[in-house]
Formats: C-alpha cells, structure tokens, sequence
DNA sequence: ACGCAAACTTGCGTGCGCGCATTTTTCTTG
DNA sequence: CAAGAAAAATGCGCGCACGCAAGTTTGCGT
C-alpha cells in the first residue's frame, strides 16, 4: 500500500491574497496585482470562447491555457476545475456586487426586501453574451453544477454586511442568514436552468442528486410555474423574509 | 484539440433506484438488493478501518476496494469520491432518521422546534466508534469538506416532510426551508470541528473559503464560545424558526 | 429448466487536480 | 541600481473520477 502523496489544500492558492480584503482605497493596484488579474481575465475569456466554439465538452484545460498563453499547472492556480473558468466568465465579481448593493440601500428599507432586490438586480443583468453563456450552460449537467455552486460565492460579503446591520444580535445568525439567502438563490437558478434547458434528456432526477419523493411528477407543479428568474427569485426569497424582520426586531409591519 | 470523453454523470448510478423510493413495505429484499447493500457496507467498513490504521492520506481507493473484495472500478460506482466512503461509515442514512424524526413529532408542536430536536437529538447519538471517527475526521481538510457536503443530504427528505406538513404553501416553501436547515447545520458543524480540531495549523482560512472579512479575529467572538454540539445546532437553527412560524401561520406564540 | 433481458462488475484509457521542487518574475531595501 | 526576499509560473508525477465496452450475475417469464 504506497501512500498518497497529497492531502488536498485550499484552491486557488493565490488567487485572493486573504490580507487584502478588497481595499476600498485602490492605491496603485502593482504589476504583479494586474498582471494576475490579466491571466484570470485571460483564462475565462479563452474559456468561455472555446466552449462555445467547439462545445463545453471539446475543450480541456490544456487547451485553455494555451490559448491563454499560460501552462496548463498555472491553470489550476487560478481555477480548481475545468468548469470554474467558464462559470466565472459568466459570474464575473457578482457576490461582491451584490454585497455592495444590499450596503447601499438606505437603513430604513427592510433588509429582507434589500437583499431581494439586490440579488435580482444582479443576476437581470443579462448582457447579450451572457444569455448565449447561460444556455451553453444549461446544457450540461458539470457546467449547470459548477454555476450553481459559484453561487455559493455570495455567502461571505453577504455575512459581512448582515454582521453590520444585525450588530446586536449574534454573528451566528448573520452567518445562517447569509448561507439560507445563497440556498434560496441556488434553488431559483435551479428552477431556472431546468425550465430554460428543457431539451434535454434527463430531466426527472434533481440536480442534487435528489432520488427520494419530489421527483419528477410530485406535488406542486402549479405553484411558481417556472416563470421568470424574478419571479423565481422572489418566490425563493419570500419564505425567509420572516427571519430578516425577526433579526431586525421588527414586529410585523 | 482532443476531445474530452465524458461530460459527467450523475454520481451513484445504481445506488438509488429512484423508482423505489424507501418502500413502507420491505417484501422480501431481493438477492439483488442485498449484495448491493453488502458491497457498500463492506467499502464503507473498510475504508473506515484503513484510515483509523494508517491514516486517512495513506489510504488509496485502491487499497479500500481491495480490503472490500471488489474492484477499484466498483469503488466508483458506490462512491463518488475517495472520501464519501470514510464519512459515510459515519454519516449511515442519518438524513432518513432526521426525516422520521421529524414526522414522528406530533402535529401540534412548532416545525421549527420538531426539526430542531430532531436534528439534535440525530446528531448527538455519538456511538463510541462515531466519536473517535469524528476525531480523525476533523484531522484534514479534505475528509473535513466531505463530512460536511453530506450534510446536504438531509435536504431531500426534509424537503418531503416539510411540504407534507405545509401543504397549503407552496412547495418552494418548503424546499427553501429545507436547505436554510441543511446550510444551518453545516454551519454548527463546521463551528463544532473547528474547536474540536483545534490544534492544527490552517485555521485561519474558513473552510469553505472565505477569504474575505469575518475571517480568523473578526468580531463575534464571543457569541457562542464554541461550545457542545447541541448547542451549536441550536443557535443555528434559532434564526430560522420565526420563517417556520411564518410557514405554519403562526402568529408569534 | 431454459433462455433472455436487465442489473451489476470489471478492465482499459483519458483527462483532471494538485503536491512538490525548480525556475522565472516582481517587489523591496539599502 | 544591485542583491535578496517574496510571489508566481512551470515541469513532473501520482492518484483519482468516470465514459465506454466488454464480461458476469440476477431476476423473470414461458
């Protein structure tokens, strides 16, 4: 039995450097600082080109990076999947946007009705070539997981800006808060994807690998007939809107 | 440029039969049924009895199919990942028990206390064996991240009990609350493994990768000092509960 | 009992993720 | 600006996940 020769580590080792948390004074950004991000801009763009070229499943990450003028172990550096780079040409910095978008609405507003917004806002934006990505996408089962898990991504500026304005209460909450919005939000994708891909083959088993009841023809197939991602959006988020006001010790208003 | 092979499957092919979804009725099991569930306990022992020997990182696939008389090919058909077995020598069908766990509660009681308990009450039945097991996992990131990916798994059976329970609501509803509960109860966990293995290096670095605020000295440090499982689960969950009163039509009690 | 179809296993081959060690590039400091 | 430190890119090697295309086993109908 010869041992394995690794343990796994963090990926994307330096991607975000940890001690820069996105300086709010962008002093100058430094060669090294652009120059990364130049190859992480370089590597989506490749990406995303080559898959909708010669179809996601054509393209390996050798060939991504060559075409990003990179090795393929420095890709790896900046994406730890073959399906992450596409993604992010797509995702872009949403979660930081979102972040910023919530901090920005007025203190009066009720932070379950903020973040809603916030999140719709973001993910409407859809910039023609963002459609076209979003049905390559959809196509897949890999790339529909990977961009439902990028998703992911809007839990930790989300739990940073609930912390500020649920100082009283527990960092906890602001946490499970944060973790249940992105939840919401990777089931209205999800709505969303299998409604906008409904070509394909499999369709019955849930994404999630969800075997049990609530299949394919369970109940509740009149309600929220996989409408707009909005509306998705909205449906998904409506449930925790409870929680929020409750949070910020309101009362029901 | 080669064409990549494959585009992914779904894990576990014939895992779950999906068609049998937990039948109330057990007939009689079947030859077939029987092998499939030997085959799996025996890669789930083994791969558990290996790791506690030599280590989780001086353990290949390899090794587990073998000690499970089976071969490596198989091992995939089972499992996943490398580490799915190892946790699910622990993890067991713990998210079917929480579902009927939640059933069983009378109808009276709050959603949001049934689940509650009920998830309390399954992850506290520490069986000597699971303690030490629990121990090595919480030793290297990678069993660390598998161990608490299976949580997501509470959310299908979850989703089923919920929306038997909330009928007149929308099945969304229930899926959404599903998830905040599975996202929840990763987030204790993750807290719980954290002071558990407390003595080794990386700690700073959230495990599933926040790099930005709220990282190793952020604020709320003392909310919550860390302390047993069941209270964990509890601070997690208490955020959730005003969204299940909601849910239920209850007007704060 | 026989045979057939479906379920499951297995060997093979490919691409992928990443630890490790080395080289190249960028940032500091005197 | 030169030298050293820090960060990043690269090459290499290993183990892993899984499609595919055989084999083998189990269940069923006649």
């Amino acid at each position: 039995m010869r041992a394995r020769k690794f343990a796994y580590a963090q990926v994307c080792v330096y991607a975000y450097p940890c001690g820069t948390l996105t300086p709010v004074t962008t002093p100058p950004p430094g060669l090294r600082e652009r120059k990364k991000r130049a190859t992480r801009e370089a590597l989506r763009e490749a990406a995303l080109r080559l898959a909708v070229e010669h179809g996601p499943d054509q393209v390996r990450v050798e060939d991504i990076a060559e075409a990003a003028g990179v090795s393929p172990r420095t890709y790896n550096n900046y994406f730890a999947s073959r399906e992450q780079a596409i993604v992010a040409a797509v995702t872009a910095d949403r979660e930081t946007r979102i972040a910023a978008a919530v901090a920005a609405r007025p203190a009066g507003v009720r932070l379950a009705d903020a973040v809603t917004e916030a999140v719709i806002e973001q993910y409407t934006n859809a910039g023609e070539r963002e459609r076209e990505a979003l049905l390559l996408i959809a196509t897949g089962t890999a790339l529909r997981e990977a961009f439902l898990d990028a998703a992911t991504g809007i839990e930790p500026p989300l739990t940073a800006v609930f912390a500020e304005r649920l100082a009283d209460t527990g960092a906890q909450t602001a946490r499970v808060l944060a973790a249940s919005v992105a939840a919401a939000v990777r089931i209205a994708l999800e709505g969303w994807l299998r409604s906008a891909g409904a070509s394909g083959a499999d369709e019955a088993a849930g994404a999630t690998g969800a075997c049990g009841p609530e299949g394919g023809s369970g109940a509740g197939g009149l309600v929220v007939p996989s409408g707009s991602l909005p509306g998705l959006l909205r449906a998904a988020m409506a449930p925790l809107a409870p929680a929020f006001d409750a949070a910020e010790g309101r009362g029901r208003p």
